[in-house]
DNA sequence: AGCATTTCTCTTCCTCGGAAGATATGCTGC
DNA sequence: GCAGCATATCTTCCGAGGAAGAGAAATGCT
């Protein structure tokens, strides 16, 4: 196994020989493989004129269903950045007419953003796309591999985060 | 599989079944797991007064052995950045008198970076606390799931990067 | 030797996100 | 009805990294 991440953990055994450095034999693989998929995953992105924030905020209405519409809020937590980050992602959306911003009726603090037909149009284009590149990034494994370290993946994310409830 | 991952999926089943989001389940929850850990590593560094940069930098500098030096530009290509941002995290690193510039004997455009006594004494408390760190995270694996997720991991990164070469 | 090219580092400008606070609106209890 | 608190969003400031280019020194070619 003399990947990059083996050759770290060499020298790391002729320098700490006191350490059992075997963790990072998991961990710093699994950083390295998530970079360069995002790495890869955001270059399509790009082609569709999108950033990889942009491209979550869209998705993320798309996926909720007609009429494509979430409150900012909503939006953070289900794309996982602060509100902060959100208001900026949807100023930029807003200003290439991707989505609208119309302040909810129920409640005057609140807003709702919502697709427009442009951006439907450009989401929808843009996660085929994505999808394609996926299969295409996943393809190295066999189906069996993929379902094992799908499901290895899962038992150690929820080991970490505990069960799993439905608001998180 | 009802995760917040798996949900997604669901989504995405109901809104386009025309499209087999599969990969999803793999990338989806590998990209996940990453932040997650990657948050876990973070917070210990911070514990040392380091952000992620700068461990980066004083692990490469202990990892190469005595007398801990490297050029700038060694740097930036071991921990993946771009020349730019190594500049700035020496020079932060520098304001905490953790490593030294000086020029190189050799070539006088070159300089080198080394570490400190002090920058030695953190990184080695540090990377001691932070392989502990580590040694918590993978616990909820057993042997055997972490040696079967190290090999699926290995074999796909290698599927995408080509066969590793031992210059990158 | 002299000039162009390459190499190395650093600087500048930009983007993006986080943290914390500001602002506006809603809600609850009296 | 209104004071006080909660909630939702936005704004400001900051930190970190990337891209591109500037400056200095080495190298190569003739």
């Amino acid at each position: 196994m003399e990947d990059r991440v083996g050759r770290i953990m060499g020298q790391w055994q002729v320098e700490r020989p006191d350490l059992d450095v075997s963790p990072q034999g998991v961990i710093g693989r699994l950083h390295r493989l998530a970079d360069r998929l995002r790495d890869e995953l955001v270059a399509e992105y790009v082609h569709h004129g999108l950033g990889e924030g942009e491209f979550d905020v869209l998705a993320a209405l798309r996926r909720i269903g007609d009429p494509y519409e979430l409150a900012p809020g909503e939006l953070a937590r289900h794309t996982m950045v602060t509100t902060g980050a959100m208001s900026k992602r949807i100023d930029r959306l807003e200003e290439s007419g991707l989505v609208t911003r119309r302040t909810s009726v129920g409640d005057r603090r609140g807003r709702v953003v919502g697709l427009t037909p442009a951006g439907l149009a450009v989401i929808d284009e843009a996660f085929t796309a994505h999808i394609a590149n996926e299969h295409r990034l996943v393809a190295p494994l066999t189906d069996e591999e993929r379902a094992d370290l799908e499901r290895l993946l899962a038992r150690w994310l929820e080991a970490l985060e505990g069960p799993d409830l439905v608001s998180r």
